[in-house]
DNA sequence: AGGGAGATTTTCT
DNA sequence: GAAAATCTCCCTA
């Protein structure tokens, strides 16, 4: 695949993480390893921000959060439950702590390194944060990258926008009842 | 097919 | 010291 980062315009990556997760789903992420891209379309998204006891941002800035607090446009990785990793994508003005948690994603580039990565299964290869990550090869390293510079590359949908849904969040315990979580319904 | 527990370590209180 | 933006396996139906 062929790709010229520098013509996509990110700057909607700016506004609040609310408007920026629901408008993420159909586009595409992808990782560039050597010659090969791994990843495919976006279909669910978390958002997450200051006034959300849910956050990591929600207590300020810390030595782990602080890439949050960046401009957007930026990845934010994270470890937890001892052994996972998952990705964000930072969005709102610097200073303001807010990110969209990527959950899951339909592959189209690199499925064959996915699939050797998750097992050689061949089902279910990137419908959660963690398992995207493991797909992508997303680790600690990644964190505080910038999208479109080299690495990673989030492009535009290709087809007319999908149906979404919002839904409740996954995982958390605090402030549940926020319908921040999208979905496309296909 | 659905629920529960275990794995395992960073992060902040 | 406890909880954590999760996943997989193993159990019961």
């Amino acid at each position: 695949m062929r790709v010229l980062n520098e013509q996509v315009d990110l700057s909607f990556l700016s506004a609040n993480s609310l408007q920026v997760a629901e408008q993420l789903i159909g586009w595409r992420l992808y990782k560039r390893e050597g010659s090969e891209l791994i990843g495919g379309t976006i279909v669910e998204t978390e958002a997450y921000d200051q006034s959300d006891a849910a956050s990591h941002s929600y207590r300020g800035v810390t030595p782990r959060t602080k890439v949050m607090f960046g401009p957007a446009g930026y990845i934010y990785v994270y470890f937890t439950y001892g052994m996972h990793y998952c990705m964000n994508i930072v969005t709102d003005h610097a200073g303001v702590g807010s990110a969209v948690l990527i959950r899951a994603l339909e592959p189209d580039s690199g499925v064959d390194i996915i699939q050797a990565r998750r097992g050689n299964r061949h089902d279910n290869l990137t419908n959660g944060p963690a398992k995207l990550c493991l797909a992508l090869g997303v680790g600690r390293e990644d964190n505080g990258k910038k999208l479109n510079n080299s690495e990673f590359l989030l492009l535009p949908p290709t087809r007319a926008k999908r149906m979404v849904l919002a839904t409740p969040r996954i995982g958390i315990t605090k402030d549940t009842h926020r319908l921040w979580r999208f979905v496309a319904s296909d």
